[in-house]
DNA sequence: CTTTCTGCAAACGATTTGCAGCAGC
DNA sequence: GCTGCTGCAAATCGTTTGCAGAAAG
């Protein structure tokens, strides 16, 4: 599972010509062991041997081959996750106070809601969605 | 109607305590006569008149204050949209290529998969939310 | 070998803040 | 007057980039 989750990842960037290197391996390593996005500093105190530009560059490499994927919470911090077809459909649950966002995983009849209003954006706006992020925004456990 | 808007902040403001001054009223008028969350940039462009630090602080003051909101794009740039119980319920689409966000109407069904996706959120997970987002993303008019 | 990656340190740029003067109450 | 607001210019800080050396293929 792991194994089919790194071969994929270095098919990706073979095809953007880049290599499967050491740090961009942590890097999925990281990303996949967590149950939510990912903030730099986080992986950064996860691995102390990564330097912080590395981190930086390699994430931007990893999004553009389409292995993982940028997200915003409630802050202004960078958070990053696997991209959707590397992990499980979900949603985030977004906290307004602490900024934290942990994954949710929504019903299924939502997903064909959403479906639906995607049809409607299209038609009514020529909006082309290819995807969507559902976040709930309230206090977490902590929080609250 | 503006006029009601204006009266609803004065208030808001008050209650922060704080005054509704010509710049912040300057704020208000901008986001209410947009059709989607507006870059602070834009802002800027639209009345020279306001000092960059004065927009970024008032619209600060003005978010306390739940008069607006800040919403995220794909890109870095703060946008800001009136508060949500000062506009009508809406959702964004978000372009993906240019970070652009305009405002969507979604079908009335969605709402209330929303509300039951919530309250599926607070039993299982201990999260009270409180407000939701969805987005769709893709490509504009424009980049498609 | 050639191309890409790394890690350091310096640069960048959107946003924030200190401060002196001005305006609201 | 006292308190809060303004606008300038300087500081902040997450993120990006230039470059020389190391590593991948």
């Amino acid at each position: 599972m792991r194994d089919d989750l790194h071969h994929t990842a270095a098919g990706r960037l073979k095809d953007a010509k880049q290599r499967y290197t050491e740090n961009r391996r942590a890097l999925v390593d990281i990303l996949a062991a967590a149950a939510r996005p990912v903030p730099v500093d986080d992986i950064l105190e996860q691995d102390r041997s990564l330097p912080q530009s590395s981190v930086y560059r390699n994430l931007a490499v990893l999004e553009q081959a389409r292995v993982v994927r940028r997200v915003h919470g409630s802050d202004e911090f960078a958070r990053y996750e696997l991209a959707e077809d590397l992990s499980e459909h979900h949603h985030h649950l977004v906290c307004s106070n602490c900024g934290k966002v942990e994954d949710f995983e929504a019903p299924p009849g939502l997903e064909r809601t959403v479906r639906n209003v995607m049809d409607v954006a299209e038609r009514a706006e020529g909006f082309y969605a290819n995807g969507h992020r559902l976040d709930l925004i309230g206090l977490c456990r902590d929080c609250a």
